[in-house]
DNA sequence: GCAAAAGTGTTTTCGATACACCCATGC
DNA sequence: GCATGGGTGTATCGAAAACACTTTTGC
């Protein structure tokens, strides 16, 4: 390969968090406000460019750190976004990555150098986004959906512990339509998913329910 | 973004295409022998860099058409590999892709100006492979193994028509273990995935076998 | 007539779905 | 005491797996 040829340079690599969370029964994605050009006061997704020393991983860990404050979460990849077009002047290619977490994580500063605001959206409120990320969030909710019950997406939604009904409700909120408590409860126990703390919740519920947590590693 | 800063440039995207068959009961990949630096002389996967100015599935094709002479086969995405130094001097991001065809499609040219030569190989009794396309060999056979029932994955496999014998002997190559031979037939008849054409094989086997083909959509 | 290869049907098991009742608490 | 929300068990259906016999042909 001839490292020189301009055809093989002048492009980069974008990594694209499609962040989402729900919260008060309602399924949310994360966007940021853009201050800059281009796309300038448009909402657009978490992401940024992967330095030429760094592998995707890290860059996507490293940009949402910068933007969200939450460390730690595991992101599954689900799409690659090509068109030499997509971005303006440089060709970036757009590598797009999923993650659902604890809203209350989430610390992000509203304001920064490259950013207006950031706000977490519902699903079937969004506002037209920059670039081609309205495809792109499309595209994960759809993965999420197909792969919800991989054992490994949702572990970052709640905090340690978490009741049963919350997880249903959160389920249910994902994937747009009901699903029945009893078989929900057995089969996530079945397939070992989530285990029984032995606790119990606290909260002023009318009957306080059980506190289960994600297995440590499940399948 | 700032285009011209050197930590966002210097890098390209590679396509990497693993290019499966089953020729006589082996399930073989396709391995070309590299002429020059880096790695001269050693085996590597079909791949090439993506242009600036194209998708990256088109530059798939491209590469996969002056590489084997094959057109009009559909890939699958299944890896990304990122680490800065998977290549050297220059930071290639590669993009693993998989195909299955039929052997006897491949029209490739023994030597071209970077091969020495291209071969199969059984994938028991590979060599030594340059880059880190042993890693990417290994993942593109667990994503055959995991989706081989997506209905399009071996489309391209056989000639129009095949007996249920040859495409089940494939399914046991490609799998690694013995599958029955009449729960075989029936689910890929449920499923939609293949189709009885009315015809059969004038083969001078033992007995004669019906001739199928894979359904126009499957699913 | 027998070995080799291809065709077909039945039974069993397991996972997914549908569905109904009891219990604890706040009002 | 009743409405709300949370816990549990059983019956049914369908898909997957296990399994045996018949047919054709070459030798």
């Amino acid at each position: 390969m001839n490292y020189s040829n301009p055809r093989y340079q002048n492009q980069g690599i974008h990594v694209l968090a499609t962040i989402f969370t729900v919260e008060n029964g309602v399924f949310k994605v994360l966007l940021i406000n853009r201050k800059n050009e281009p796309y300038k006061n448009m909402w657009s997704l978490v992401g940024g460019a992967v330095y030429c020393d760094e592998r995707v991983e890290d860059a996507l860990r490293r940009e949402v750190k910068e933007k969200t404050g939450i460390e730690n979460i595991s992101f599954r990849h689900f799409g690659i976004y090509s068109r030499p077009d997509r971005a303006p002047k440089f060709r970036m290619l757009g590598l797009g990555y999923i993650a659902v977490v604890d809203h209350q994580e989430v610390t992000f500063l509203r304001e920064t150098t490259q950013t207006n605001n950031a706000e977490w959206f519902d699903i079937k409120k969004l506002p037209p986004l920059a670039f081609d990320h309205e495809e792109i969030v499309a595209d994960a909710i759809e993965f999420l959906k197909a792969n919800i019950n991989d054992g490994e997406i949702l572990k970052e939604l709640f905090p340690q512990y978490f009741t049963l009904p919350e997880l249903h409700k959160a389920y249910e909120c994902i994937l747009d339509r009901k699903l029945d408590r009893r078989n929900f409860r057995k089969k996530l126990l079945k397939d070992g998913i989530i285990e029984d703390t032995g606790l119990m919740s606290r909260t002023q519920k009318v009957k306080s329910s059980k506190l289960y947590q994600f297995a440590k590693l499940s399948k």
